[in-house]
Formats: C-alpha cells, structure tokens, sequence
DNA sequence: TATGGGGGTTCCAGTCACGGGAAGGTCAAG
DNA sequence: CTTGACCTTCCCGTGACTGGAACCCCCATA
C-alpha cells in the first residue's frame, strides 16, 4: 500500500504517516522505487495511534500504548495506569477551561455590546482577578 | 521599575515579558545602563495582559483587547464579539474534552487493572472509532 | 582595589505535533 | 513523449513561551 491509500484508510494525513515513521512510531518497508511499502500492520499501528491521539494522548503516550499493545505479556494494570494519568489530565484542563467559560459568561453577559465604550469585560480585565486558573 | 519588580507585581515571569516587548505588547523605556524601566502604565498593561491571557485568549486576542481598552471611542459591542467568539472556542473544546472524558472514564472502569494481560482500553484502542470528537 | 553576588542584557535553541511548500524522482495513460 | 498524479526529502513556520550561555552593571565588603 502507497501512503495515499493509507492516509484514506487510516484517516491521517499523509504527513502525519511520514511524521510518525520519522519518530520511530512505525516502520513501513520500502520499495524498490523509494516509496513507502505499507503493511496492514502498519494500517493497524496507524489506526490505533490515531484513536488514541483523538483521546488525546501525547505522542509519547502513544509509544507506550503501542509498545503495552504489543507486549502479550502486559500487565493490564500498567495501561490502566496510564490511561488514568491521561484521564486526571483531561479533567484538570477541564475544570480549568470550566472556570474560564464561567468567568467569561459572566463578563460577556454583562456587556451592552451597543455602540457605546463602556464595557464591563474590559472593567474586569483591567481591575478584577479575572480567573481563579 | 526594573523587571523583576514588574515580574513580582504583575505575576508573569520575567522571560515573558521580555517576549512581550519583543513581540510588541508593551514598549518600556529604558534606562542609561540599558535596562527596561517600566511606568506604571506597562505594569498595568501587562497585569492586563496576565488576566486576559488566564481566560484563555491568544497574543493577537490580547493585543485587539488593549487596543479597544485604550480606544476612548470603541463600541462594547467589538469587546463583545471578541469575547464572544473566544467564548465559543473554549465552549467547542470543553465538547470535544467531555467526550474524551466519557470515552476514558468508560474504558479505563471496564479495565481490570492487574496482572493480565487482557484489556479493554487497548482493545477499544485497536478496533473501536476511540472518540467522535 | 579586588571580588563577589545579584541584578540586568542579548541571542540561540528547544518545546509539541504537525502543515506548507519547494525541488525533484516515478509511474501509468494517452 | 508528454502530461499529470503520485511519491520523495528538506527546510521553514506555527504559539507562547522556557532554558541556558555569555556577557554587562552596580553595590558592598575585605
């Protein structure tokens, strides 16, 4: 398979396939040509790294899940593990934007929005604490 | 005021706003020997800057909202779009955070968590669509 | 007067996960 | 033989900083 087809049946973009091979996530055989030789095992690699990217684990956590994919020995515990740190990260980043939305809505809901200057959300950037993050 | 004072009272580390003055948010004077020397007014802009940037909003984001906090003339309702529009990002990634959330809280509860090997979240990982997002 | 320490300065490189685009090789169809 | 769609590598840019090196400045103390 050339990368095109992977990209379309992986769903990433070509670039992010070259990327990720030149980071060591995947190593598609070559050709006699030069072009990247694709097996399904690298389509597979390709998929599962990019539903763990839309969960939104970094690169880095990727490695790891792939290298515990691949280990038939793993313990379940350790991906659980990881998974869970991921998952206190998502939930601090959540609570973090939840504070700005809340602050946010409170300043634009303030807001005439009229053609007149006075304006609580700029009152409240220059006086107020603004967010507790 | 040296930038260490500014620093301390404005809450941003020295670095940035080293790079905010490179980047053209702020412009202090400088003093004889080379250093910056800070009015009252930068260390105002800049705890501007501190709490727009708290709520979630881009360099450019800050530089249009210092712009229309010293435009005597502006009309809240350009603030109000602003914040409104930023408002609606944050809001569009708290969406897609929740369904990371979701997704991994559910993959990470089916998860033993001991010295198996066998385990949803790889499982999920490798054959499931992982997150609508 | 030397020196030591705690300011300050600039500039360069790295972060993360790619994306854009240039310059050029390869392949199948007409 | 040419066209056009593919493929390759390489380098630069993104956002918003952060770390570090190398160097200057100022004051106090021995």
């Amino acid at each position: 398979m050339n990368i095109t087809e992977v990209a379309r049946q992986s769903g990433l973009p070509a670039k992010t396939i070259r990327y990720y091979e030149e980071i060591g996530l995947i190593r598609p055989l070559r050709s006699s040509n030069g072009y990247r030789a694709f097996r399904d095992s690298d389509l597979h690699k390709l998929a599962f790294i990019g539903r763990a990217r839309s969960l939104g684990f970094s690169i880095e956590d990727c490695r790891s899940l792939l290298a515990l994919y691949e280990d038939k020995d793993r313990a379940s515990a350790d991906v659980k593990a990881l998974a869970g740190r991921h998952l206190e990260r998502i939930e601090a980043k959540l609570a973090e934007l939840q504070a700005m939305q809340a602050t946010l809505t409170q300043l634009v809901h303030a807001c005439a929005g009229d053609a007149r200057p006075d304006c609580p959300i700029l009152t409240g950037l220059a006086t107020g604490p603004a967010c507790c993050a």
